[in-house]
Parts: structure tokens; C-alpha cells; sequence
RNA sequence: GGAGAAGUGGCCGAGCUGGCUGAAGGCGCACGCCUGCUAAGCGUGUAUAGGGGAAACUCUAUCGGGGGUUCAAAUCCCCCCUUCUCCGCCA
């Protein structure tokens, strides 16, 4: 959510920034909404005024035996508009604030401006695409081959885009996970936390999940709850409604879980393996940050996901996305795209967001500055460190032999009983 | 799932036979004074959001959430949520 007075004292500035996200969002709308409400405000609350101070009026006179008929009767009339002038306000009221739940964040000045995912900079490789004597296969073949993937009792279990990963497959996907943790919590100072997998609705619209996005999510049958789409739900909005001590400040969360996505709209996409999946593990950080800190936070986060690219030996490149392509929530994102040999391309793995004040607001998440009577919201950051069934993918891919069985990543053997090669 | 109790400001805790309570009192915290040494005392201040105002300031709303009764609700009524106790069930 964007601060109110931003939309009253510098509209031209969120246009801008409707505009080079591409939305069709208008402005004047808005000012339209809140020039009418503040005139119903003047109107009602002049109104409540007067109530409030004839109320006592009545209360002395009634006491004193004294006929209050005259004021009861006015009081009725005035009570009878405050009526309606609520509702109306209410109504407006609601109106302006589903017209600011609505509007996306505004673009870092360094966030690049573009109109789709094609305008994306690449900022840099980190490796070197491995080198095969022959034709690598894609992770799928791969696994099932090994005995390590079922997608057909996936799919009659539940239906399409599952998997049941078996043996190796299993293991080496618990192992990733237990790994990617370690690292995070030793190296890079972050607290664990297993949320709950199922959030209410102020809890998905605290992060921008809802009202826009509905259609992305898992709603629980007759009730308000909706399974998370990312453990970047429950972590940010673990402080909602809370002023945090500045001391507290960054605050590391990180978390393994599983994410749920309806992945309405993507049909015939990524239709084999386990690139896009209804259901899939990651490891999220997230960090509540201090306003002046933010940017370095995002920098940092950024290299804690490519450290464990990094420790796995997976070739990847960073890119920064572009203000047609960036999160509803976010100010500036940089994902990280691994190198899949089999299917010779790149493929985002981590994306790791500033959402600068954004979601502060919309959770109502403050901290206390020390040498300031002000509360102030703090920034949110959230980026994947990563998401373990693409890190699985890319491991797979980049690990295999011509055989078609696998070697395990040195970082991993510990993980996995000591094993150096999958051969099924 | 059944039966009961409770939810007030940073915390504790009054108020709950409707108006004088944005809310006593205490604690904590901040600043000042006194004193002078790791204490006590005194004074002042100590919520959030919105409207008006250059500002001082002022008005409105908020006593778990929502709705209702009333000229007027922390106080009465209804629904929901959460916590605690007891019973049942269960990992």
C-alpha cells in the first residue's frame, strides 16, 4: 500500500510509476474518491461534535428536572444525518482504500525500466556452463530413469503438476533443504521459523497476495483461509500490527516450507517436470529491516542465495527485473537464474525483492527509532534461498553423466550418508 | 466437540445500576528540579489514525473484531475471534 499522503501531496509521481509498470491504474480517480470523502468527514464530523457536546447538556438538564424535549427532538434529526452521512462515508471510504490496496509499489530509481521479462539486465554470471562429451538430458528424464520421480501416481493421487519423489530423490531433496538451512542460519545469521502453511485472508493481504491475486491462491473450503504461496506470507506478516524495537532491527527470518500455487493461467507451460508444480518446498528469507539499511539488506540477501549456488557449483546469472516485469509488492527484485543444460536455458531459482514500506504499511509493522518520538514502518525484504525442487532440477542437470547417473555435490555428501554418485 | 470464565492504554488494573472516562490508580519510560552518589522525593509529559490550521492548536474515531438499541455505549443486546479452566477425543 502506498502512504496516503504521497497520493494527495505528489500524485504525478505515482503516475509515473503507473506508468512505466504498465498498469492502467488512473490517478485522478483516486483524487476524485478523496476529495469527496474529506467532504463528507467536514460534514459528519461537525455533526458528531455538536453531538458530543449536547449529550452531557442533556444529561445536566435532565438531571436538574428540566425539559429536554427540544434538544431530544434536534439530537434525533442530527443522529438521523450522522446516520447516513456514515454510511456514505464508509462507502467511499471503502472504495479508496480497495483503489490503494490496488496499486502496485513504486519502482526504485535504479530499478530498470522496461515493458516485459525480455528488458531484463543481466548484471552478472557467476561459473561456467558445464561442458558435456554428450547430449544432456532434462531433469525429468533423468529422474524418472533413476527410479526417483513418479508423475503418473502423482497424477492419480491428486492430478497434474504433482510429483511423488521416491528413494534418492526424496533424500536428496530433504538433503538440499537441511543444507540451504545450515548455511543460512550459521553463515548468515538467520532465526528458523516453521510458520503455518495455511494463513488468513488479513494475513495474505498484509504481503499483497490479496485482493488482487486471488485467483493465484489455494482457498480452504468454507472458511477465510488459504493455503501460503511462499513462506515470505507468514514471516513478514509474523510482526503485523507490531512496533518492534529499533535493536530488533534487521530481523532474519528463514524458513522451510511448502508453497501452494493455483498457477491459474499457465496452462501449457513448463508441462514436464517439476519446473511449475501446484505444490514445492523452498527455503525464504525474510528480512524486516531498518529504512536506511534496506538496500544493503537486499544486496546481502542477494548474495546469500548465490552462496549456495555458489557451494553447490551451479553455474547462474543475476538479473534485475525491469518495472514491466517486478512484483505487485516489490521496489526492486534481483533473480537469480540457474543454468538447466538440459534444457539449455536459464531458469529463475531465486528472487530476492525489496519491498521497501509497502507491505510495512499494509501489515502495519513499525519499529521505534531511538532518537525519534516517531514510529515508522519498517522495509521488508523476502527472496528464496531457493526454491528446492529447482535446485533439485539443477542439480540433476548439471550433475549428470553419461551413463545417466549423477554425481552428488560435494556440499551435499554429508547430507546424504556420504553417497558420491545416484545410479538408482 | 460439550460446559464455564475472561479480553480495557507499553504493562498491571479500576470502571461495566448508559452521559461528568481517551479512559481513575499503580508500574514502566522520557525530560526537568531537588539531593548528591549506584536510593528516595517532587513536577511535567507519555497511544494510533483521520479532518481543519502556516503554526500554536483544535475536532472526530478507537476500551478483542463486526453489527444493533439509544439523543448518548468501555458500560445494554446479537454474531464472530482469541485466551484460560473442566469434560470428551486425539498426534
Amino acid at each position: 500500500m502506498l502512504d496516503l499522503k504521497l497520493m494527495q501531496n505528489n500524485p504525478e509521481k505515482v503516475r509515473e510509476s503507473l506508468k512505466k509498470r504498465g498498469s492502467s491504474i488512473d490517478v485522478q480517480e483516486f483524487a476524485t474518491l478523496d476529495e469527496k470523502r474529506k467532504t463528507l468527514i467536514a460534514e459528519v464530523e461537525q455533526l458528531k461534535a455538536e453531538r458530543n457536546k449536547v449529550g452531557p447538556e442533556i444529561a445536566k438538564r435532565k438531571r436538574a428536572r428540566e425539559d429536554v424535549s427540544d434538544l431530544l427532538e434536534r439530537m434525533g434529526q442530527v443522529a438521523e444525518r450522522i446516520k447516513t452521512l456514515d454510511a456514505e462515508l464508509a462507502e467511499v471510504q471503502a472504495e479508496e482504500k480497495e483503489w490503494l490496496m490496488a496499486v502496485p509499489n513504486i519502482p526504485a530509481e535504479d530499478t530498470p525500466v522496461g515493458k516485459s521479462e525480455d528488458d531484463n539486465p543481466v548484471l552478472r554470471y557467476w561459473g561456467e556452463k558445464p561442458e558435456f562429451g554428450f547430449a544432456p538430458k532434462e531433469h525429468w528424464e533423468l529422474g524418472v530413469e533413476l527410479g526417483g520421480f513418479d508423475f503418473e501416481r502423482a497424477a492419480k493421487l491428486t492430478g497434474s503438476r504433482f510429483v511423488v519423489s521416491k528413494g534418492w530423490a526424496a533424500r536428496l531433496e530433504r538433503a538440499l533443504a537441511t543444507f540451504m538451512l545450515d548455511t543460512h542460519l550459521e553463515e548468515h545469521g538467520y532465526s528458523e521459523v516453521i510458520p503455518p502453511f495455511i494463513v488468513n485472508k488479513n494475513t495474505m493481504t498484509g504481503t499483497g497476495q490479496l485482493p488482487k491475486f486471488e485467483e493465484d491462491l489455494f482457498k480452504l473450503r468454507d472458511t477465510e483461509y488459504y493455503l501460503i504461496p511462499t513462506a515470505e506470507v507468514p514471516l513478514t506478516n509474523l510482526y503485523s500490527g507490531e512496533v518492534l524495537d529499533e535493536s530488533q532491527l534487521p530481523m532474519l527470518l528463514c524458513a522451510h516450507t511448502p508453497c501452494f500455487r493455483s498457477e491459474a493461467g499457465s496452462y501449457g507451460k513448463d508441462t514436464k517436470g517439476l519446473i511449475r508444480m501446484h505444490q514445492f518446498m523452498k527455503v525464504e528469507m525474510v528480512n524486516l529491516a531498518h529504512p536506511d539499511h534496506s538496500y544493503e539488506a537486499l544486496e546481502t540477501m542477494t548474495a546469500a542465495a548465490e552462496k549456495i549456488l555458489q557451494k553447490l557449483g551451479l553455474h547462474y546469472r543475476v538479473i534485475s527485473l525491469c518495472t514491466g516485469d517486478i512484483g505487485f509488492s516489490a521496489a526492486k527484485t534481483y533473480d537469480l537464474e540457474v543454468w538447466l543444460p538440459g534444457q539449455e536455458k536459464y531458469r529463475e531459482i531465486s528472487s530476492c525483492s525489496n519491498c521497501e514500506d509497502f507491505q510495512g504499511r499494509r501489515a502495519n509493522i513499525k519499529f521505534q527509532p531511538k532518537d525519534s518520538k516517531k514510529k515508522e514502518f519498517v522495509h521488508t525484504l523476502n527472496g528464496s534461498g531457493l526454491a528446492v525442487g529447482r535446485t533439485l532440477v539443477a542439480v540433476l542437470e548439471n550433475y549428470q553423466q553419461e551413463d545417466g547417473s549423477i554425481i552428488v555435490p560435494e556440499a551435499l555428501r554429508p547430507y546424504m550418508g556420504g553417497l558420491e554418485v545416484i545410479k538408482g
